[in-house]
DNA sequence: GTCTATAGATAGATAGAC
DNA sequence: GTCTATCTATCTATAGAC
């Protein structure tokens, strides 16, 4: 293992704070003094490291969803062999869910400001949101196929519905109630099996 | 019905100009000429009718809740006296979805720049969003006391899940595919019965 | 009621010292 | 690599004319 230079770890402490603050205030409320601050340096510093606010915005939202994709795909490949459909998709959703709220500052700052991020930033990240779709998308047909989920269900809709729920979580979620596990498995139940008796 | 003054004509129609570009561009980076251009008036003008940006801004954000929670009142009120519960639950529901996406722009900014907004419009506005999502919560808790929801179901988690869902279709919705209501159907369905065979 | 003009503050970005 | 100094642009808000 290279051991890290200077300007990598700088600039690894300019992303962390970035990430914290866009998630805090907003991409517009947020200026480079207030990351710059927060890393011990002056906002003119920055720019050493990247080339304009836009870009350390794209590189924060980026990273945002890979993070998130990494970690999924990583449990869904960690399972036995002889996992079910519905076990990948309930691993799935328990490792979004945890990513997003534990490592919270990236993920967090992708989904508060993706909607109002510019245009060519929010092209780019888009991008990347419709690569993790797919593996999404692909775990359903799977489940589909196999008789896991019945044939009337719009898998489309399924999905957005359940994403959702999960990404919205980023709104009202407090450290201090079930655990995220408890709530990844709440959540599981009521879309695949209900919630009436 | 009065005739409406002039300056009410166009204090309305600087809210929903405001609405409109919070809901574009978020309110850090709306300016009030962005605003006022809307309008067709000077960004000076807007503050013979608001004190403030921010005095807009929290307007702005209070109507987003109001539109919603008026719609879903009036909604679940005229069903018939032989409604169930569930019955509530999925007007409730689609009403809530019609709302968001159809009224589109002060729900939107709303749920768009919430994160985000100053502390004390937050708080302000946060109020608001407690005394809808009580309504909510006696519409579930009726329908679990009526034997209309399993026991075991955890009544916070199925409401934020499911209001979670909802609002996050704002990400999602494109006017091409499947209607708003037949959208809800399949909300309500995956909620209650599962995706399961 | 809305305008013009402008005050006052602060932002992103660049140049050049060290 | 990070600093100081500064340029240029743009924003909210106010003052006063009409």
């Amino acid at each position: 293992m290279q051991p890290m230079k200077k300007s990598e770890v700088t600039k690894r402490r300019i992303l962390d704070a970035a990430a914290r603050m866009f998630r805090q205030k907003g991409y517009a409320a947020t200026t480079l003094t207030d990351i710059a601050t927060l890393v011990g340096i002056r906002a003119a510093g920055i720019y050493y490291h990247f080339e304009s606010k836009d870009e350390l915005f794209a590189a924060v939202l980026d990273m945002g969803i890979d993070l998130i994709f990494e970690a999924v795909r990583t449990a869904v490949e960690g399972l036995p062999k002889g996992a079910t459909h519905k076990d990948k998709i309930t691993v799935a959703l328990e490792t979004h869910l945890v990513t997003l709220l534990q490592h919270g500052d990236y993920t967090a700052a992708n989904i508060i400001n993706f909607a109002l991020a510019p245009k060519p930033i929010r092209a780019r990240n888009r991008e990347r949101r419709e690569i993790y779709g797919d593996y999404w998308k692909k775990l359903m047909i799977d489940a589909q196929e196999a008789g896991e989920i019945r044939k009337d269900v719009d898998l489309s809709l399924f999905r957005l519905y359940l994403i959702g729920a999960l990404n919205w979580s980023e709104e009202w979620y407090r450290p201090d109630g079930k655990s995220i596990s408890e709530m990844a498995a709440q959540c599981a139940t009521f879309f695949f099996e209900g919630v009436e008796p």
